[in-house]
DNA sequence: TGTATTATTTTGGCGTCCAAAAAAATGTTG
DNA sequence: CAACATTTTTTTGGACGCCAAAATAATACA
């Protein structure tokens, strides 16, 4: 409630909706969008007619007929998202390198690619130009022209500041505080997003089911790091300079064993792969936190060690629940969220750590608050990232670019001729 | 992003904005309303005049003139909210019992009173009914027609399930679950909600200034309990139930002393009143959790204690310090916001806690998060919960009552006598 | 008294929505 | 197979809210 309401903004939050109903359910029907959306037919029709005219939307001459194959009445034509209508490109920045992606308007993928930039020595000064040429590189190489790009949307491991347009801070680099969004738009001239790659997974899940994880909802992340997204209201919670939702990093315990953030006590040093492994290590507080990528034949072993019963190994995977359940119950005596979700390669062992997550849970919040709490594990691949942050993107321009209609409609230029 | 955009949306939206202008700055000229909310001064004119006839403003016959006492030109004439326009009823329900004010339109105290009626014994099924009861003689008391209050809102000391109407657990209570809104809808009519008191100190500050505490922002509330309220993206958190923002129930260490809510290590345990004074007990862990108001002196004595140096007084601060510093840190993690406000009685004490609490944000969470983060601690008065419910209830009227426009402004009729 | 200045109101036009009617496109039926 | 039924889409005409520009109102200043 900032903005004065009138024809504009009327038009651009009709237009969004349409664009929501067409993200989620696919092509459809004029008057089922209207039904989606509560628009009238009338309107429908004009809005589709501009949005189609806009290039944004389109008429899919070949309905799908594979539902309602024949009813009575004038066939219905579906409209969709014009795939063309813009691209995005996925950027995603971790302790294994760099990924990109490029997406159009729909989401469908069109190329991907990884490329061998190393981060961990990068300079800080430096990094973000090398991202961009990078970028370019791979635009040239699809042959997509920069103006068809609407967006690119990066996704880094670690803290973001996304008003600064930096990496605050990452296990992938030595250096922090590095430029990333500046060096790209100077050198591209796309609008260009940086956050959390845990955002981005949350972004997904509300693609992939809405009614689900729209509402208000933590999704954790458990691998090599933790991390977590944070769904407040159906957006994705960013703070007030995009460096929220750091689960990982917040404290379980003080004094307890060092994370790579350089403090104690973090849940991610009790629950990441690094941090179970140091668990189980004959003498936990000699070994420092791990700065590369865990061996994952070794984190197999331990489980397989936990399963045939070896209590050290099951005392790591213990206290790693413990961190993550009183950590997830500080979260739910403050946020009360209708959903908990775990997600990532560190759910591989759940068998080993669910029960001590509950327990911690009980033990650290009163029942009231816990109770409506709906807790659940979701197996996703590791490409979540990739597509929770073309998703993300591609809402953002349905919301600034596609929504608004076509640079402001000239209402001038029909002044000036009169 | 739900609500199908019409001119109705227009209608409501811009009302509501003319209301919080005239809220935030007093009775303004139509063109000063205009310069606030972006509005032409044709509109201005006409969302003023039909606002007028609706009997929501007024105008103003004796301007202000201690601003601009003269200038050229036609000289402003002045609107407002028009006191009369309705009222609102506050309740506060807490262990010392239940107290009710009246306020006019603008928010001006009409009249208050406290009630005897006792909570801790309360059944859970008739305190409903009892409540309506006081509300009702209050009142006839007042001679205020019930159908001239627009609200009643309910600021009760504990968890409060806005959802369903109830006070899930409140210390002022040996009940749970108990039902308030139903009944006291019942018997007046009169749309009611309730909160948590803490939550409604937030609402008070934001009324106080906008600017500083309506961004992203968490309010704790130390005295005899630990409450809080947390501001996120402007508007006064309260989860999917109502139920969040309970940092005082958020666990500080497990096995931690016990709470009053049944759970071990809880922040409050720490940092409330009676948890200072059993920290410095001689034996703390034998001493249970206190469940009617702790004597003041004995405070005023551990903090003597404290100030003269006795070791035992001075741990007990250093620790409920620990407690809340740990606490925010954890917060500051998940939320990032932009601010944190000490408040309360228990502020008296900060010159002996504030530099444990500063330490202990300092080793619980990274630099990089903490660092745009503002620690304040502002002093008010016991009276800031009426005065915050109140603004919340106008804040909600205005938005759900006022920016509507009258009842659908029949467009029927006109089309039918056509 | 006339002019300058500022606030407010009036006028006329625009954009968006919608209901109702019309048109389009197909299935059903006697 | 022609008339009717049914459903979607478009067209038409009207409402509402906004705004720019012009007109009006009310005061200070010279």
């Amino acid at each position: 409630m900032k903005q004065k309401a009138d024809s504009e903004l009327v038009r651009r939050q009709n237009r969004r909706l349409v664009l929501e109903a067409l993200r989620e359910a696919g092509p459809l029907a004029r008057i089922e969008v209207g039904r989606h959306t509560g628009l009238s037919p009338a309107s429908m029709t004009s809005i589709a007619s501009q949005m189609i005219a806009d290039g944004i939307l389109q008429e899919l001459s070949a309905p799908d007929l594979s539902t309602v194959p024949t009813r009575r009445g004038r066939p219905l034509t579906q409209i969709g998202i014009n795939p063309k209508a813009a691209h995005v490109v996925a950027v995603k920045i971790s302790i294994s390198g760099m990924e990109m992606a490029l997406a159009d308007a729909r989401g469908v993928l069109l190329d991907r690619q990884a490329s061998r930039i190393s981060t961990y020595d990068a300079a800080a000064e430096s990094f973000g130009d090398a991202i961009a040429a990078e970028i370019s590189a791979f635009l040239a190489k699809t042959r997509t022209a920069s103006h068809r790009v609407a967006r690119i949307a990066i996704a880094v491991q670690g803290v973001a500041d996304s008003q600064a347009g930096t990496i605050m801070w990452s296990p992938a680099f030595r250096a922090r505080n590095i430029p990333i969004i500046q060096p790209i738009q100077r050198a591209l001239h796309i609008p260009c997003t940086i956050a959390n790659d845990a955002n981005m997974i949350a972004e997904g899940l509300i693609g992939m089911d809405r009614k689900r994880y729209g509402g208000t909802a933590a999704m954790v992340f458990l691998g090599y790091g933790v991390g977590m997204g944070l769904v407040i209201n159906g957006e994705v919670y960013h703070g007030p300079t995009g460096a929220a939702a750091e689960f990982g990093h917040m404290n379980h315990l003080p004094d307890g064993p060092l994370c790579r953030c350089g403090r104690r006590g973090c849940v991610e040093a009790y629950a990441a792969d690094y941090g179970i492994l140091r668990l189980a290590a004959p003498e936990p507080s000699a070994v420092a936190p791990s700065f590369s990528a865990v061996p994952e034949d070794e984190l197999l072993m331990l489980e397989a060690r936990a399963r045939q019963g070896d209590p050290t190994a099951r005392a790591a995977y213990a206290r790693a629940g413990e961190a993550i359940g009183y950590g997830l119950a500080r979260l739910i005596a403050l946020l009360n969220p209708g959903r908990i979700v775990l997600a990532g390669p560190g759910t591989r062992a759940l068998d080993l750590i669910e029960s001590h997550i509950r327990e911690s849970i009980d033990n650290g919040v009163v029942d009231e608050l816990s109770r409506n709490v709906e807790i659940e594990a979701v197996p996703i691949g590791t490409d979540m990232i990739i597509k929770g942050t073309i998703d993300g993107a591609l809402r953002s321009v349905d919301r600034e670019v596609f929504a608004q209609g076509p640079m402001g409609r000239q209402p001038q230029m029909l002044k000036e001729s009169a």
